[in-house]
DNA sequence: CTCTGTGAACATCTTCACAGCT
DNA sequence: AGCTGTGAAGATGTTCACAGAG
């Protein structure tokens, strides 16, 4: 299939938060102005956003939304259950650990890692927190599909390179450091001081 | 001036961290190339960028690193300390607020907000949690620069609301809720399930 | 008549390539 | 010779506008 864009890929997710809210209220078909009206876009944005992956709505109707939502479940891989490891037990990744917005969207946190022994052995939201040694032997017998690496910017890479060793193929980062990953392996950052200041940028280069 | 897309912003965000280093190490000048290599763009990319804003470089030779990181700071608004509030003390809100990486870019966290009666008077991290019903007389008081909200997504909407009308101007919200402001208020959001979801789209998509 | 699906026009962002300082 | 600064070309993303299905 041709190259989607990721700002496509962002507009399907809020499109399905939506979606669902709607398909809780009863409402059988949606239309694409509507569905733009809520995630600040257009209805030819969507049309265009949705005709990548095929045409599911009807003309002078809409869409029905459970087709609709169940279809962009299928496209964004959210029919399953995704595995997940968290690197980091501080502050970030405890917040993270027990963040109900992953587990609503078919995350599970299978274990969470830290060095610190005085962390090692807690729990997490029913997860034990476990010896960083353990990572790569852990990794083995999980199989976990996506690490999320809450780690300071000094360690980060080091414990990236053994998550890529031990065969993860998707690390979400939110340690503040550039990371090196090779050709395989998926790598998506968070970064937020950065948000704060393209917020800085925007506040002094205020628009009027 | 022109209008600065965003990924320019972000580039440039990127560009000082390197250059902070890079000063530490005690290189004085630099060029687009090696700058580029690191924020993993290419040298045209960095000269692009850098053009918007003026000529800083010197032909033959590449950037005064002291001179560039320093001109970088004043674009991006961080040559002053900006003052912040945080609205919601649970796991997100607390983890922001001992966020070390906020308090090294110069944003300072004045005060932080809950409902709960069993957090608030406890202290973050030497900033004391304060009642929520503070929060229009802080401001006026206080008259923080930007407000984060991690509250979760079903009071997110009336709490921006109380804050835009208490003069706030900009807002990072880590709340999973799509939220309306008027045009004279920045919001941005971060949202990490969202950024999970692109993941696992990216996983199911597999470049080869 | 309504609302989708989509090629074409437009706008924006990135890369190229080279003139011009140092 | 080395490296910047920048128009111009190219690539990518968004909006327009309309044919056509229901």
């Amino acid at each position: 299939m041709k190259h989607i864009a990721e700002s496509t890929v962002r507009r399907l997710s809020r499109y399905l938060r939506f979606l669902e809210d709607f398909e809780a209220q009863g409402h059988q078909t949606i239309s694409s102005g509507a569905l733009a009206a809520q995630g600040g876009t257009t209805s030819a944005q969507v049309r265009k956003d949705l005709s990548f992956f095929g045409s599911f709505g009807k003309r002078g109707l809409g869409y029905s939304v459970s087709a609709l939502s169940t279809r962009i479940r299928e496209i964004l891989g959210l029919g399953r259950t995704w595995n997940v490891i968290i690197v980091g037990a501080g502050k970030i990744g405890a917040a993270l650990a027990q963040y109900r917005g992953f587990r609503d969207r078919g995350f599970h946190v299978m274990s969470v890692y830290d060095a610190d022994p005085a962390r090692i052995g807690r729990a997490l939201d029913g997860v034990i927190i476990r010896d960083q040694k353990e990572l790569e032997s852990d990794i083995a017998r999980l199989k976990p599909d996506i690490a999320l690496l809450a780690v300071p910017g000094d360690v980060a890479q080091p414990l990236v390179d053994r998550l890529v060793k031990s065969g993860v193929r998707a690390i979400l980062n939110f340690a503040p450091a550039p990371l090196q990953v090779p050709e395989h392996v998926t790598l998506r950052s968070v970064n937020m001081a950065l948000e704060l200041e393209i917020l800085s940028y925007e506040l002094v280069n205020k628009r009027t």
